[in-house]
RNA sequence: UCCGACAUAGCUCAGCUGGUAGAGCAUGUGACUGUUAAUCACAGGGUCCCUGGUUCGAGCCCAGGUGUCGGAGCCA
């Protein structure tokens, strides 16, 4: 395209603007830390505004399908004034009186609620966490959609998060594929992982393979024997009862070109909200749906005790406080039913489909142990 | 909290066995003008993260500290 200048006015001038150009041999001219101190300006480039685009279609694509899907949107709400798993992992303000408020770290008791008075619900919102987590997939504040539904059980969440997703990622294919191809890698090398990576977000249709932790534990004491490396096999180190840690993720997903769900954990690593299978009451009617290419957990859900005994042993057992929760309490105590429901990270999906290596990308400001700034 | 790596010009980095600081880009001046990652010439630009130590001499070696990044744990 060519075009014939009639008349130009200077808007504003722009001197000795931060981020430079790219260097001759195509690399980055500044690292990740500089870039991210101009998140305001670097937010400009081409592959940030695409980024940016992608997530917000993902967005709208997470509200489309909740919303044609009978689910209702009714947000819970983000100070909360007790700490319901521990405050450790909760930021803490001032409140009024000289007590205390936190930030809310998940939306899903208040869910539950709405769910037992709507039938389907969601909330949309940012979410709080105070670990001190340095990884690549780890924000201090994140957005994360939490729909739950009432008279679903555990096999029916699964089916629904299986085709949430699946509608989540062929809505950013469709929309984005090219432009992701032709913008996202800065290399030939980049390029042809893209394009491997396009397929592989292609292929994201139903069904999931669905791993018992059972069979994911066999699995995983399968790739640890394979493994020479001494310190990746003490990584790797898994018996029946041990809570996966990422590097068990990794190793598994690595297996697949799909999502993988895994359900049916111990109960005694998971939280004390989630049911128990009637027929083996160690194990837990909960699932995590692990991404390919070693993004991790995306999806975290399950099937919520309703019974209002073996809840209360649950709040024992956890050494939590039954005071704190006896609004939770009230909904298995009138008018309970069976019901289920999930949370969808939305950066880890982002950074899962646009193939980067880190979030912070795929969040306007990103808020880290180290990082307030812009 | 634990483990590891790194910290040199505005930015990205090099710097040998310890001998007193370099490149590219950016910036300034000039040349050129069909450019689009412009090109050419010249120039300016440094608390080598901080403190202490070893040494005739430390960007380099040692100790402590600070900061950044990655990983573990925890999780989306």
């Amino acid at each position: 395209m060519e075009l014939t200048v009639k008349k130009l006015t200077v808007v504003s001038e722009s001197h000795e603007y931060p981020i430079q150009k790219k260097g001759k041999g195509g690399g980055d001219e500044h690292d990740p830390g500089f870039l991210m101190d101009h998140r305001h300006l670097w937010m400009r480039d081409r592959r940030q505004w695409l980024i940016l685009r992608v997530r917000a279609t993902i967005i709208k694509a997470i509200r489309d399908y909740l919303d044609e899907h009978g689910f209702l949107l009714v947000d819970s709400p983000i100070f909360t004034g007790n700490a319901c798993e521990g405050t450790t992992t909760l930021f803490a303000t001032d409140w009024f009186d000289g007590s205390k408020a936190y930030l809310s770290q998940s939306g899903q008791l208040y869910q539950e609620a709405t769910a037992l008075a709507f039938g389907k619900t969601y909330c949309f919102g940012p979410t709080f966490r105070a670990e001190k987590s340095k990884t690549r997939r780890h924000l201090n504040e994140f957005w994360m959609v939490e729909p739950e539904a009432a008279f679903m059980d555990v096999h029916q969440d699964m089916d629904l998060a299986e085709d949430f997703l699946c509608y989540l990622v062929q809505t950013a294919l469709t929309k984005h594929q090219a432009e992701m191809l032709e913008i996202l890698p800065t290399n030939a090398e980049e390029k042809a992982w893209m394009e491997a990576h396009l397929k592989v977000l292609q292929g994201v249709q139903k069904p999931f393979p669905r791993i018992s932790y059972d069979e994911a534990v066999r699995q995983i004491e399968a790739i640890r024997a394979e493994q020479k490396d001494a310190e990746q096999q003490k990584l790797l180190d898994i018996h029946w009862g041990m809570d996966f840690g990422s590097p068990h993720e990794t190793e598994l997903t690595k297996r697949y070109d799909k999502p993988i769900m895994v359900y049916g954990f111990p109960a005694a690593v998971k939280a004390f909200y989630m049911k128990k299978d009637p027929n083996r009451p160690e194990v837990a009617l909960g699932f995590d749906v692990l991404a390919p290419e070693g993004y991790g957990e995306i999806v975290g859900g399950g099937q919520r005790e309703d019974n209002l005994e073996l809840l209360n042993k649950e709040i024992a057992r956890h050494e939590l406080n039954p005071e704190s929760f006896l609004w939770y309490l009230d909904l298995r105590k009138w008018g309970s039913c069976p019901h289920a429901g999930f949370g969808l990270g939305v950066e880890r999906t982002v950074a899962w489909v646009c193939g980067l290596h880190h979030v912070r990308e795929t969040i306007p400001f990103a808020r880290t142990l180290e990082r307030l700034w812009p």
